[in-house]
DNA sequence: AACATAAACTAATGTTCGTTAGTTTTAACC
DNA sequence: GGTTAAAACTAACGAACATTAGTTTATGTT
């Protein structure tokens, strides 16, 4: 029995490798031949530390998609002014594609190939995200605080800048994370243009 | 010999519902039982029209590719002001994308499954484009009509902003495609505060 | 040192799928 | 109506792959 394990645990090590091949090649694109080559073992090793290739992609969407949930109902239900809870919701983005941009891919991407019950939570889960993100972009809205337009337009647009960061920070590695949130919050909510 | 051919040609057919479902399930996801289903036949007949599963998903991508590249390559040599040039590369994402969302869906996603020598010529395509992106907006940024901003990431956010539009155009099919440009050319370029 | 359990390996199974071969049907043209 | 070629079908092959079974190796505990 062992009692140390490495500093990561067998089990994250595929988690790690899979969101990676997973992100390039896709989860049908990927084998688990691949995933156990990149961390020295078989194929059929995998099975004693997980239960089916379902699994992993499971365990990587399904984090990350309750963390999204969790944290922007408690954002919502805060004392924060309605400026500041989007704020704070861009931060968030930014925050958890830092910290996990292969696992931010295949949110996008590769949802489809949950299986019925979980893909059912997940969009669930994605549904109910994005109402909570209605309801601060409206608060807004009603405080003056924003431009009058559309706000599933307004969603749209913060959303798909916002979802598309994985692809991008890895060429940003050198501005530090504060550099590339003033970026964002400059460039989504004050637009481009020079005022005139 | 057939003289006159329905519509759509059977060929048109297969690209038509293969985009559909590499969309939907990805072309490692899709099988061409399914893709013959959709039209009726049976599997090994869609030889008969393609070569391979690969030549579809090409033509779907090559096609639209080279026609982004040489759309903006007239827009940016042509004597349009920065301003407008960058005007019409909005426009033209918007019209390409609403006349074929999944091949657009497809672009973003699937081209990592192209055969070696087309992936080669996608990324030169993708990448001489965004040069050209680059171009227009640095011409705008030294004519002083857009905020100083690293260009880079200039261009992200409205790239990211014009790749999603495909997910979204859907559920604005009740605007027409002048009031979706409205609104894009509005967030995108003069953001959603309200000055103060 | 002996034991027990975790974790690796090899071999094999059953399925799915792209593709090929060979055959039959459909439909235009003389 | 007979000819011809396109376009459909059925059957089969071979490769890739997720998963299972059974076995061996490694390791921590007594």
């Amino acid at each position: 029995m062992k009692v140390t394990e490495g500093l990561q645990s067998r089990k994250q090590q595929i988690l790690h490798e899979a969101a990676k091949l997973f992100r390039n090649y896709g989860f049908k694109g990927t084998s688990l031949q691949q995933i156990a080559k990149k961390i020295g073992m078989e194929g059929p090793s995998l099975y004693n530390h997980i239960a089916s290739k379902h699994e992993i992609l499971s365990h990587l969407l399904m984090t990350n998609a309750r963390t999204f949930h969790e944290r922007i109902t408690e954002i919502q239900s805060s004392p924060l002014s309605a400026l500041d809870k989007l704020d704070r919701v861009i931060s968030l983005h930014i925050e958890l594609t830092v910290a996990n941009p292969d696992a931010m891919a295949l949110m996008l991407h590769e949802w489809a190939h949950l299986p019925d019950a979980e893909k059912v939570e997940y969009i669930r889960l994605r549904d109910s995200y994005e109402q909570e993100f209605l309801a601060i972009l409206k608060e807004n809205i009603s405080e003056g605080k924003v431009v009058e337009m559309d706000v599933n337009f307004m969603m749209f647009m913060i959303l798909s800048t916002l979802r598309s960061l994985y692809a991008w920070c890895a060429k940003y590695r050198d501005y530090n994370r504060l550099a590339l949130e003033q970026h964002i919050k400059q460039g989504v909510l004050k637009g481009i243009l020079v005022m005139n």
